[in-house]
DNA sequence: TATGAATGAGCGTTCATTCAT
DNA sequence: TATGAATGAACGCTCATTCAT
């Protein structure tokens, strides 16, 4: 029910999802549905949540905070996640978080609220990492980290929006790879 | 009609935004909206055109051809510009074209086509500029123009979807500025 | 509701029959309604398939296969219940399957497969009672059983047209005991 | 303009053109159209006085009153005409008298009349043709030469609607044909 | 917990007709 | 005569939600 709503969310983002699309995808009964959740919007923020778990596990944590890892290699394989992420939606769906604050940003509260917190987060995690960097010497060492965060993270999205547009996956890893390019030292 | 039409695109996005929204917003009548266009979707496809026409006009010949602007402060302008225009939005609506290929890059292909197009030629003016400020020792030698241009969209698409995440501007002209900065000699 | 279709698909055809027609008619709310059939065409569907089987009970089992009456008997009885039913109609709907063919012959595939199969076998039930009269001196032992059964169908629905025409029965009669009075020996 | 609406009600019947169908097929613009008649209804009316203009010529002055053919003969080569002008409209559209009578007989007082005084004046024709026919032992002594003319009638009628639901003019020929063989002497 | 059936509000669209010029 | 623009009333359909069992 919630594996539904997280792939209707990817797929067609929160309004273009129906209660039925997630009843047909998962089997329950429209009444059932409501007995579990109190409406779609409660549904859709449990997904969320559920989104939200993954990214820290599959990103902040398997990636990001990746000792084994050096700085620049983990910036690295994350643009390498990212792309094949994009690739395996078929270069359709774009990243969700970025989809849903563009469709929900400023029209409803929970979702503003989650979403601002989880770019604070992204940009946290990828702060330590140029942090890091920099000690490391991989990084310039005039760059401030939580400006560079920042622009990675916009970077990331605004490579997302247009790998989307050109419905091409290299543009993404263009985007992602110059940024890193161009902060190492 | 139209002027409706782009207002509440930047509003709501296309499927947000109802034929009956554009009746009351233009005082036109229902069946009187149907003489004029054949569709929501033909109204929409209409005021997206003059939306791309006020940008080549605003963005691309008024601030990025001024020649009597250097490169680099044309992009400084630039951002300028974008971050006004997202304030005057009350900071809700953030870049139409961003908003829309997030919504229907893989669902339209009208738009879909359309918002390639825009990319593209937004990235040629970009290049162009690039290409001068590498040229006038304004921007590193080492740099690929195309790549930058590249970059510097997708960062504009990206710190637009954040600024709207945060509800902040200042993070909008942050972001704007952080990769002017580092690409500049 | 396949009572008010039916009922309204012997007043007004399908066309003139509107989902609001069928919802007035049988009590049922517009959303109940396509929660029960997926469109108006549905319904129709629905409701030719229930037509179709009571004429199957009143027309072919209990009076064309009735062998307690000779055949030209039966088919003396088969003029009497068309009148009936035109007359119970207050002369104003003709048979149903008619008009349709009518209204929808050429534009619309499942009522087309479904009328061609209702005729030939309507044509098959009559062929067997004449021929059933051939063999049993009612009828000219001259005439094809085949070629009568088309012809008298035919009749009918040609009779049926003209007495709409006339508003008047007696011509429905007239014009049924015509043929069968003429094939008879 | 007439034109158009002839061909319109032979191919779609009466609510089933648009007005905006007769304005694309005559390219009058919408509001002259309402200058010349006050209503749809003022120009089908126009239209069929028109066709009726035509059957009258085509059929009952050429073919019925053709003293050069003997009454059987005249019945054939009405056949052969009908036959010719189903297929001409590609087995489609049927008798538009007939489907016209099958849409509109007890809804539109001004068609219910014009439609019955037709029947009666082709009926009228047929009798005057049969009558001949008696006289000259074309056809047999005992028929009654108005109710046998009815019956033609209704069999041509009834024959065009078989048709239709068979996709099929060589299923009007032989109805046409039945009836014919079965009056002759 | 689970189900079938119901409901109100709204959506995009069509159509015959009228109005001002 | 002719035109572009306007209008009210419907129409087929969708969607999130609720109710009775």
């Amino acid at each position: 029910m919630i594996d539904a709503a997280i792939a209707l969310m990817r797929e067609k983002g929160y309004h273009h999802m129906t209660v039925d699309d997630i009843l047909e995808k998962s089997g329950v009964k429209k009444s059932n549905f409501y007995y579990h959740y109190e409406s779609k919007e409660a549904c859709a923020m449990a997904a969320f949540d559920a989104m939200l778990e993954k990214v820290d596990e599959e990103i902040w944590q398997k990636i990001l905070s990746n000792k084994s890892l050096s700085p620049k290699e983990r910036l690295e394989q994350l643009a390498e996640f990212l792309v094949k992420q994009f690739e395996s939606g078929g270069g359709k769906t774009g990243d969700v978080f970025g989809n849903l604050t563009a469709e929900l940003a400023d029209r409803h509260s929970f979702f503003q609220e989650k979403l601002n917190d989880y770019f604070i987060r992204y940009a946290s995690h990828l702060e330590g990492v140029i942090q890091e960097g920099i000690d490391e010497d991989e990084f310039r060492q005039s760059i401030i980290p939580r400006e560079a965060a920042e622009a990675i993270l916009s970077q990331i999205q605004g490579a997302y929006l247009l790998a989307r547009a050109y419905q091409d996956p290299a543009a993404l890893r263009r985007n992602l790879e110059f940024l890193v390019g161009i902060i190492s030292s």
